[in-house]
DNA sequence: TCCTAGTCAATAAT
DNA sequence: ATTATTGACTAGGA
């Protein structure tokens, strides 16, 4: 069952090229080759899993997330757990699918190799680097890491909707501030060692491109429209205002003999602009060849984690298709984006989450991992219609009145 | 062949 | 239930 393992993974760092080129919208058929491909390779060696057979198990285990929490967040939750571990029969295989331009489009997933015929190509399509390119020098064409084999997706469960979407608002006050125990430690005065780190300029993605329809979308569900508008604010806040009101810089994981400052990091004195990737529409490559300030990506990720109630285990491997503990490493102590080398790409992911709209964060965490296959059980599900509900009657919550006043 | 970087997965700690 | 640690293991490079 190691191969269901390595499913899983998706192929991390080749694929992500594709995934996070943002012109990404190439046919399958060539992501498709790439796969297969690297799935040959894959097959042929298989890594260190042995000694866990059951993986692939476990990890369907972790997808199942809490119930639900409050207010949007909830949405988030749901969201997340999805389809709950019921875990048919180890299949993770995600669904969803299409290439989204963006980011998150496929993370992880696979696509059944009857399935190839998905190409919904919304975008122009653009050449896309091979494979690597993106990363500035390692990387080959095919560097077979140790695991990822997974067939992309076919399946165009997702929403391609998505992208019109983005249109996230503007206007975020914090209105709504139920969830500020989220941005405790965010970038301030985390390092009065005078690191110098405390900026963290709000690289947001605020030019996406707000559309112009509000919701056209007649597709997806309220709730997802909901997430989209809602979040902006927060990793606003994560830039400057916020700074100010977090009355607790250590609230999050202050640990007694371990500021939150991880010491050695030197990457920030200079305040750059993590990765001014504009994205938007650049050049092909452009996306990733940026230098990311990783203490400050991982200070986002984190604080972002924690407002939705993301477990690390889902969006290390939804996202970024990466174990629980890698992630939680690297979040901890992030290496200077200069020493990293093929690390490189967990960053970017992470950043270029970071970027994305909410609404595609979300469903970048909701595609990834579940099968949706069996989402209804016998048992009760509520969660769901709950949310739904919630969202469909404007939702209560604070945040409501920003993102309906607006609409 | 040895060293490094990156990850995983099991396990400990919260 | 989540997150933090850590030993093991691999691909790549020198």
């Amino acid at each position: 069952m190691k191969t269901a393992y390595n499913a899983y993974r998706c192929l991390a760092k080749d694929l992500d090229a594709y995934a996070m080129n943002p012109e990404m919208t190439m046919d399958i058929g060539s992501l498709h080759a790439g796969v297969s491909h690297e799935q040959d390779l894959m097959s042929s060696h298989s890594p260190h899993h042995s000694r866990n057979p059951g993986a692939a198990l476990r990890i369907h285990q972790d997808l199942s997330v809490a119930p639900s929490r409050s207010a949007m967040v909830s949405s988030m939750a749901s969201i997340l757990d999805g389809g709950g571990g019921g875990g048919g029969g180890g299949e993770y295989r995600p669904e969803l699918s299409l290439p989204l331009h963006h980011a998150m489009s496929m993370p992880c997933d696979t696509s059944p190799p009857g399935m190839s015929g998905t190409y919904t190509t919304l975008t122009p399509l653009q050449p896309l680097p091979p494979i690597s390119t993106v990363s500035d020098k390692f990387h080959h064409p095919h560097h077979h890491h140790h695991h990822h084999h997974q067939r992309l997706s076919g399946n165009v469960s997702g929403s391609f909707t998505l992208m019109r979407d983005e249109r996230t608002l503007p206007a975020m006050n914090n209105l709504y501030s139920p969830y500020h125990k989220d941005m405790s430690g965010m970038g301030q005065s985390l390092s009065p060692l005078g690191n110098g780190l405390g900026s963290i300029h709000s690289a947001q993605p605020t030019l996406h491109n707000y559309g112009h329809d509000k919701m056209l979308s007649s597709n997806f569900d309220a709730h997802t429209a909901m997430l989209s508008r809602g979040d902006q604010h927060l990793s606003r806040g994560l830039g400057g205002p916020a700074a100010g009101m977090m009355p607790h810089l250590n609230g999050m994981h202050a640990h007694p003999g371990h500021p939150p400052s991880h010491g050695p990091v030197l990457a920030s004195n200079r305040d750059r602009p993590l990765s001014s990737s504009s994205s938007s529409c650049g050049a092909p490559g452009s996306g990733q060849l940026e230098e990311i300030n990783t203490k400050e990506v991982a200070q986002r990720i984190t604080a972002e984690l924690k407002r939705y109630s993301i477990p690390q285990a889902i969006f290390a491997q939804r996202v970024l298709c990466r174990s629980q503990g890698t992630l939680s490493d690297l979040l901890r102590n992030p290496k200077p984006w200069s020493k990293l080398k093929s690390g490189r790409e967990t960053f970017r992911r992470m950043w270029k989450w970071l970027q994305e709209p909410e609404f595609q964060r979300m469903s970048a965490l909701r595609l990834a991992g579940k099968t949706s296959v069996q989402k209804k059980r016998a048992g009760p599900e509520q969660r769901q219609e709950q949310y739904t509900k919630e969202v469909a009657s404007g939702f209560h919550g604070p945040a409501a009145a920003n993102s309906s006043g607006h609409l």
